[in-house]
DNA sequence: GAGCCGACGTTATACGTAAAACCTAGGGCG
DNA sequence: CGCCCTAGGTTTTACGTATAACGTCGGCTC
């Protein structure tokens, strides 16, 4: 207790102990082998102990020039999507002794939308989803090392990339419903400007582009359940033979799918089939359950955060798309 | 630049201006009023945007003391609920210059279970919800300025609380529910330990206590839709005169009463009337829609950082519950 | 017995910033 | 004319840590 009611320093630590200040360094820096006894050590060990001493963060980040912390950028967390993710990527940060902080990309934050004003701790690299579309600029102008999920590997100027085999979910979703017999299909679309979902309206339509007989149509919907009522139900009711299936982006856009099918009176999965991405809690929770893809998101953090470990250490990080497989629930039946 | 590849301090800048760092500091901290030149104060500008100059968090931390972040801990962001405490929080912070770094208390992550240990920067205080109970005592042991959210006012030795008038959501569902005509109830009750939750509890059977014919159980499950079908279907399934009002402590648990209801061949609302907490996405994706008690989590969250903005600046905060309010739905009836 | 080496430390320094203390003209004022 | 004041800076210092560079002393080798 040097002085009053400050937090403790190595130096108050140093005194206590009756040792200098980089000896204390040294011990708990755990560099102490062959260069203090471990009686020395002991008592420094004890002396911070009965002080409460913890390291004061910015200074050793200052003296080091790294952080060991790094930030992960995420569209606003209105899912469970990106908590997976989140924890997927501190479970592995921990492992290396890194920190990851969250940045919710912003709805209406501040003026500057810039992550780093938000998250003032200084960073040694960033994990962004190309769905914080809002926040990427401000990203790229701070030339941190970067790794990207779900973003074009070609368009992600030297950006190393994690990506969800997305499309192959499609071509399963695909597959599922054409082998029930469905031709007429409605694309409910994200209405979010990033490269996974202009990969699966991509995918979709290649897709049924090589089977003789099928149509598909597009209805877009931001992502929330009341869009994707409005959008829906719009694009059922044009005249005109209606779709059988229903693809959409993700659980949410489902949701309101079967609200506006509801609407309609029309039965899932009797007179329209349904599908969706994510297996949220949603998607069990609505009746009948959801057939949807699933998407391993604490493995997509995993990934992620070992690729931007990779990319810190000068390593290149390995590739390979993360796998996804369809869960094949009450959503889906053959047509009538 | 100074040299090769490292980013621009503020001595390259003043290089580049041709004045001294202390000069940089001055102009780009705005106090040069009447110690530099407005002409000299451009040239500074100009020469940090050229060079990309953003200051050094650490070193300015390390030198001012305070970092101007504080730390959100909550429990799993597996609702959207902490998303919007989140947001309210941040806006605050943005207002005061201040961020906002989010700690999802632990599932898993490493074995410490500190969050200051994940959030590796440096902190000036510490907002917490009581429901991410695993993360308090690390919390505690850190002696920062603290802000409770939803934690017992006597109980928190010292330390600030932020409370949503959780028994005002109550009275208004026990309210509904009597002037319905319904009388047996049972009480989906999270099995969390969190003040929040044992108001809840406590509130209903003292609401209870005063009408007489009524009865009330009491069932318990993890905050989660298994959970939830699990411990319903089992209560729902003892013998004598069944419930016919579910008050649910959250709207997952609700979902998840949605689903053991069906299974038992239970029509919601005319066998038995379901209402939760939160109006999540969830409350009305399902069908019927959910009668809940809307809880304000931005507000919530402002509150909180106000709460703690009032402690560092040695203020002390004011004190209110936040109002809520209950929606009814299509989920509640009279009982048949 | 000179030289060297390992064990056990200490002293000194740098990281980048903010700000207190200090310097220097030139002009106004008595 | 001597003095102070103000504008417009500069020099210096401190924040707390990690670590490079430097001592010192006893014992061992040759």
């Amino acid at each position: 207790m040097a002085r009053g009611s400050t937090r403790p320093t190595s130096r108050d630590v140093a005194q206590a102990a009756g040792v200098s200040q980089a000896a204390v360094s040294l011990v708990l820096g755990d560099k102490w082998r062959g260069r203090v006894s471990e009686a020395t050590a002991e008592r420094v060990r004890e002396a911070a102990r009965d002080l409460g001493y913890r390291p004061n963060l910015a200074a050793r980040n200052l003296r080091l020039g790294r952080t060991r912390t790094v930030l992960l950028v995420v569209p606003a967390l209105t899912t469970e999507f990106f908590a997976g993710v989140y924890t997927g990527a501190a479970r592995v940060a921990a492992e290396h002794g890194f920190g990851v902080v969250l940045y919710p990309s912003p709805e209406g934050i501040g003026p500057a939308r810039d992550p780093f004003a938000s998250a003032q701790a200084a960073l040694d690299g960033v994990i962004a989803s190309s769905m914080a579309a809002d926040a990427l600029t401000a990203i790229r102008g701070e030339a941190l090392p970067l790794v990207m999920l779900d973003s074009d590997p070609a368009g992600s100027l030297g950006a190393a990339t994690v990506n969800l085999d997305i499309a192959d979910g499609v071509r399963q979703v695909v597959e599922h419903l054409l082998s029930l017999g469905h031709r007429r299909f409605l694309h409910l679309a994200a209405d979010v400007p990033s490269w996974t979902f202009e990969v699966r309206a991509r995918e979709l339509a290649a897709r049924l582009a090589g089977v003789p007989g099928t149509s598909v149509r597009t209805a877009r919907a931001p992502i929330s359940i009341e869009g994707a009522v409005a959008a829906t139900e719009a694009a059922l009711s044009v005249p005109g033979p209606r779709p059988t299936a229903l693809v959409c982006d993700d659980d949410k856009l489902a949701a309101g799918a079967y609200k506006a099918a509801r609407r309609l009176g029309l039965r899932i999965p009797d007179d329209v089939s349904v599908t969706g991405v994510d297996d949220l809690a949603l998607a069990t929770a609505i009746d009948p359950e959801l057939t949807t893809v699933r998407l391993d998101a604490e493995l997509f953090g995993e990934r992620g955060m070992q690729a931007l470990l990779a990319v810190l250490e000068g390593r290149s990080p390995e590739g390979g798309d993360i796998p996804v497989h369809l869960l094949v629930r009450g959503s889906t039946a053959p047509p009538a």
